[in-house]
DNA sequence: TTTTTAAGTTAGGAAAAGCTAATCTATTGT
DNA sequence: ACAATAGATTAGCTTTTCCTAACTTAAAAA
């Protein structure tokens, strides 16, 4: 089972919810991403079976180490990426949906030497 | 009706294959994008009801204003993301694919923003 | 002139990812 | 205890965008 784009971001809010601290459930992620309960069950179900997310039997939903990965990965994309937008002067709300977009889409070495280069912007 | 992703990179690939003088077909725009010819066939037809793209009896394809300008926005973002990060160290190849794909979900913004700091790199 | 090839189109299918409606189940409230 | 509610699931639909197979037509080659 090969992780799309959609499957990415499932995984992004299940870390982002989890950081709340309260177990995280396939409603908490409806209401997170704005789409209903089947949809997000049937992502559950995918994202189950390629081994990224578990599921007790109180419907609670965690990360496996693999999941973990992939959504720590994103989810430093995501940062960079809206904390660069902003301080080159992108409104908040439009850098975070660019970042939203772009995390997916972008290579490991692309991502990576802006990185570099966004340190150096904050720096200044 | 509302133009999407694949059809900005058809309008994209029609541009660019204009520019090498000779008129552009459909099967231009399939070695092109590496699409079968009954997928390009399809897209064409969308884009000519939707009144970007048109075709002559010789089945040769043009821009329509509405057309070009979609076409030449989508444009400079690749040329200005690709050029960007192969000055932050990107090799070709990949730089090349991520503009690909970061120019059709980017917000105008946030490439102005970009494009504004591209400038002081390049110029360093 | 007849055949072959190239280009375009039509018909129909597949995958991804969303949706609504309806169902199941367990907990909560009366 | 029983009804109502919340959460998860199942079934089935829609859109987008790609595909292959098969057909049409016009140009090129023999």
């Amino acid at each position: 089972m090969r992780l799309q784009e959609s499957g990415e971001m499932y995984l992004e809010a299940i870390l982002v919810l989890s950081q709340r601290g309260k177990p995280v459930r396939s409603i908490d992620v409806c209401d997170y991403l704005g789409y209903s309960k089947p949809s997000v069950s049937r992502a559950m179900s995918l994202l189950r079976n390629g081994g990224y997310v578990s599921m007790d039997r109180d419907s609670y939903l965690s990360l496996t180490e693999a999941g973990r990965e992939v959504a720590e990965r994103i989810y430093e994309r995501h940062r960079v990426l809206s904390t660069l937008f902003m301080a080159l002067g992108v409104n908040e709300q439009t850098a975070t949906q660019d970042a939203c977009r772009i995390e997916h889409v972008i290579s490991q070495e692309t991502f990576e030497a802006i990185k570099r280069y966004a340190n150096c912007v904050d720096h200044q």
